[in-house]
RNA sequence: GUGGGCGUAGCUCAGCUGGUAGAGCAUCGGACUGUGGCUCCGAACGCCGUGGGUUCAAAUCCCAUCGCCCACCCCA
């Protein structure tokens, strides 16, 4: 259903008889319905419960963060953080920009007064961006002097308009309000939370789980959404075993064993370390160059700016070039090698499948060694469910103690998505009971039914308003209730109650005091 | 940000070359004032995404715009 005008209502919607415009679910958004929920709630369960017997505990992080912390983790050059991310100011104060020279110590004044009051952010930026303003405005007046003594030539004017600009360009950087912005992935909140809460003291490694929204600004398309569910999990601390690896791996076949996920198929590869990628990412730039002009324009931009991105190319033309480039895992330090071989053995001890991708690359610089990803069937051109892999500095790039890290998040709507386009549509549990009443006495009579029947677990349904049997039925039928209880007259005066059996039309009587014991028995 | 496809009832869609809306399903009511599924009858539901243009006349043709979907870019 669309609503071309949502935007841009015509008449004022407030008044007269207008009809008020329909709102719709902001574009990247959506709800999600019953009986949709109940799988969902099926997939989160089931995380809960294998999580735990692998000894995870679960964490419950903040929406939104302040920028800084994703920028710094996923690193301020990336695409995410540049325009990908929903960032805003939190209430900035109020405070006018300055508009000419002449409003510049109002300005001033008011963002060093409300800087001391903790009414702006006390960052280094703040400060920092203060202390050039000023430095900048009395050199911008020590030079307006000379002007208006007369000294005026080129030069003079050239440089008064160079001031004039970082003035402004400066008071346009101090920051009125914290930036913050809603989370684009779990990682770097779950980093944060280990060393704000010292978790470092606790034995180690900590193993911490967290399922719920996140945010990221893009254009969506199937099983990529602006608001999107990740089911994350993290081990911090510790040693960087191999079996460390194996066993979150383990941890995640058993889970998507456990949902029935069919078709599933697990990629790894080890992507060195800031020892050994490097090297590698120059070899593998060199060897792009030499065949530059066999590649499309994405993939040859790609060689300057991030080489290891080429091995993502779908492009048909470009895979026999790209078969032909140099491995990373032929070109390991000895130790990241060995790390390898450690982690592929410890996998065969698990009995887990999987398959060497050599151009499975993980995009951010902190990560290193292992990475790996699940590719799941139905899902389209975004057909990842989870992605993961070991971030050893991160913690450590966060002002917490030096930490290894590994980590992964599953597409919790890919995941559900590939679920139901797998078949197997698993069947909502109904209702149980659906009562059926005449008459005042038998509503007295139903309520109080409901409640014991409830009481005891079964699911049950009573109409608020007298329905003819007739009716009644029809609606317990069409609600797909597995029995009828039949209240009306008879049965209060009698005290044996009529419980119809849906599927086959079958009644039988029972008293109030059986009817639980029966059921049950059903 | 770029490209392609699509917008008609709650849902799925018809409505060809212009003559100002239809079906099926779903909903509600009745046939059926103590018995559902079947059948029959009836009702409600639409500014044909929105704005403009062409025309005596636009769901239909043209332009713009918004929205949805898919793909690219990017991918934590």
């Amino acid at each position: 259903m669309s609503e071309g005008s949502a935007k841009a209502p015509q008449k004022d919607p407030g008044k007269g008889t207008a009809k008020p415009r329909k709102f719709q679910a902001i574009k990247g958004t959506r709800d999600i319905l019953p009986p949709d929920t109940a799988l969902w709630n099926r997939v989160e369960q089931t995380a809960h419960e294998v999580f735990a017997t692998y000894g995870f505990g679960e964490i419950r992080l903040p929406i939104f963060e302040e920028t800084d912390l994703f920028a710094r983790s996923i690193g301020f050059d990336t695409d995410v953080v540049s325009k990908e991310m929903y960032t805003f100011i939190d209430r900035p104060v109020e405070i006018p920009k300055p508009h000419n020279l002449n409003d510049l110590p109002r300005f001033l004044l008011e963002v060093e007064h409300a800087l001391k009051n903790n009414e702006i952010p006390n960052t280094t930026r703040n400060r920092k961006t203060v202390e050039v303003l000023e430095r900048t405005f009395s050199e911008l007046e020590t030079l307006s002097a000379q002007v208006k003594a007369g000294n005026i030539n080129e030069a003079f004017d050239r440089q008064y308009r160079e001031l004039l600009f970082q003035c402004s360009y400066l008071a346009a950087y101090v920051e009125l309000g914290i930036e913050v912005t809603l989370r684009p992935e779990a990682t770097a909140s779950v980093c944060r939370a280990y060393i704000e809460h010292g978790m470092y003291t606790l034995p180690q490694p900590v193993k911490l789980y967290c399922l719920g929204p996140m945010f990221r600004r893009e254009r969506p398309q199937k099983g990529r959404y602006r608001q999107f569910y990740q089911i994350d999990a993290e081990v911090l601390g510790g040693p960087d075993a191999p079996a460390v690896d194996a066993e979150l791996i383990e941890m995640l076949m058993v889970y998507f064993r456990k949902l029935g996920l069919e078709g599933a198929r697990l990629d790894i590869n080890s992507i060195g370390c800031q020892n050994c990628r490097p090297k590698y990412v120059e070899l593998l730039r060199e060897a792009l160059r030499k065949v530059k002009d066999k590649l499309g324009l994405d993939s040859q931009r790609r060689i300057e700016t991030n080489p290891l991105r080429v091995f993502d190319s779908k492009l048909q033309t470009e895979q026999g070039v790209i078969a032909k480039l140099p491995h990373i895992t032929d070109h390991l330090c000895a130790d990241c090698a060995q790390n390898y071989a450690d982690v592929k053995r410890e996998l065969a001890l698990r009995n887990i499948a999987f398959q060497q991708n050599w151009r499975l690359v993980r995009g951010l610089d902190y990560y290193m060694r292992t990475t790996f990803e699940i590719i799941a069937p139905g899902l389209g051109a975004q057909n990842a469910v989870c992605g993961g892999g070991r971030y050893d500095g991160l913690v450590e790039l966060l002002g917490g103690p030096p930490t290894k890290g590994i980590g992964f998040a599953i597409g919790e709507d890919r995941l559900i998505l590939s679920l139901q386009e797998s078949g197997k549509p698993k069947v909502e549990r109904g209702i149980d009971v659906f009562i059926a009443w005449m008459g005042e006495p038998a509503y007295q009579t139903a309520v109080r039914a409901a409640r014991t029947l409830r009481d005891a677990g079964f699911s049950v349904e009573l109409p608020g308003t007298p329905q003819k049997f007739s009716k009644a039925l029809g609606q317990a039928d069409k609600l797909g209730a597995r029995y009828a209880l039949i209240l009306g007259e008879d049965e209060v005066a009698s005290g044996q109650w009529t419980l119809k059996t849906l599927a086959d039309g079958s009644q039988a009587k029972c008293t109030e005091s059986a009817l639980l014991e029966y059921l049950r028995k059903l």
